[in-house]
DNA sequence: CGGTTGATTGATGGTTGTCAATAAGCGTGG
DNA sequence: CCACGCTTATTGACAACCATCAATCAACCG
């Protein structure tokens, strides 16, 4: 099954209608891209929503002195921003960090996909919301929380996120990235992230090899990130 | 005119219609909040969209030890996201910071204003995101921002939105929050904030006294709190 | 005119950034 | 299989930015 089904039945009770819509999206106009490519750049114009089948990517801002801001990682299963098309001009980069494949879904398909689907619109509407939701606990964790706060946090997220996609097994995850894009997007220096991993190893909480995440002791990672599910909003069991 | 529909005549072409629908959604169920008062806690449901017609309000989390991170000011015309209801319960607290009039809306009076009206939907998918670009845009303050360029970019973009729905005059606007709270929305402390408005004070850029903002030099304010307002998308020119 | 809240300033310390050097990993090609 | 070159990870030394604590001052208010 495709990552974005999988996700919104986290949340919507879908008919088998509903999900060959989605797979029917899910399969057209795929494209590759190399990792450190950008899949749309900040000012040009977005044509169509992209979904993410496979690998990471993220959304970024860049400083012109390079200071750089991920804003969010963008894992399979994810859509970016339905209706972008409103906006005329990107504010941000999406790039990839690895090997990504995606779904470019035009407006006028996903306008035919949501027509008079009242379930399927609402299931859209909710993983709008919870990206919102998701943004908004990344602000409190760049604000907030101290470095190993925020490490512990997204490792949890993290751990979470794939898990209501299938990609999480044997304690841990793939993780496609390198600890200056961890940094860039919990907004400290690379030299920190590599301090903090340490301390977290040290404590015996997790460990990060071999570009695989794995979780040792998950409640008390998540007390250290003072990490509560409750904004991905995984526990509505279909409604 | 409600600031709600002045500032979706930035976006969209309103018909007279449209604009009666709307004034009618602004003026029903109104509530009075006082400062420091909670409009809606976390772990609440949410029966109605808020839609704020005077005053300030914020979304905020607080963690167990007292720590807070406001994650964004709510102006006149801003509503509490569209669809609330879909997620069961509030992941974040709204507060007012001054004395706040709303309009409480509920769900089938949205339904109602919505159904068959594409514009109308349209403005108001625009509102949501520009929204979403708004968080994004401060992850990358908390994230890889000075704390000078924090203050900066924040007075620039408060004095934007504000102008949106008319609350600029004579070179700034009114400013009903304390030093404490612009921290909790800067990731900063107050302290330091206050540092921070004597330094930009000195520099001539801008004074903030008596409750109001005044910007001396928006240039050169813009500048040094690498000010972009292309995330708040007002260029759009009623498309 | 007290009393409370918020603003302002100084002193000090801590978390994190920067710089720089070394080690480890990894893919390529001899 | 190993050598090579590149990227990434790791570690130490030092500096900077910002937090914390605490005291004073200003503003507001009944």
């Amino acid at each position: 099954m495709n990552p974005l089904t999988r996700k919104l039945e986290r949340f919507a009770c879908l008919s088998d209608d509903d999900k060959s819509i989605l797979q029917h999206a899910a399969s057209s106009r795929l494209r590759n891209v190399e990792p450190r490519c950008d899949i749309i750049a900040e000012g040009e114009t977005p044509r169509h929503v992209n979904l993410i089948l496979s690998g990471w990517a993220c959304r970024y801002k860049q400083f012109e002195d390079g200071r750089r801001q991920i804003v969010s990682f963008l894992l399979p299963g994810d859509l970016c921003d339905l209706n972008v098309f409103l906006l005329r001009d990107m504010d941000h980069s999406i790039g990839a960090l690895s090997p990504v494949t995606l779904a470019q879904i035009s407006p006028e398909q996903l306008r035919q996909m949501l027509d008079g689907n009242l379930r399927l619109t609402q299931a859209l509407w909710w993983e709008t919301l919870v990206t919102a939701a998701n943004y908004r606990e990344r602000i409190v964790t760049v604000g907030r929380r101290t470095a190993l706060e925020r490490v512990a946090h997204l490792v949890c997220e993290l751990f979470h996120r794939l898990s209501v996609v299938g990609l999480v097994g044997d304690r841990g995850y793939e993780m496609p990235i390198t600890q200056t894009e961890m940094a860039d997007a919990l907004g400290i220096s690379s030299v920190h992230v590599n301090r903090t991993l340490k301390e977290l190893r040290t404590a015996e909480l997790m460990t990060w090899k071999g570009g695989r995440i794995t979780i040792l002791n998950l409640p008390a990672l998540e007390d250290v990130g003072l990490f509560n599910p409750n904004y991905l909003h995984l526990d509505q069991g279909g409604r």
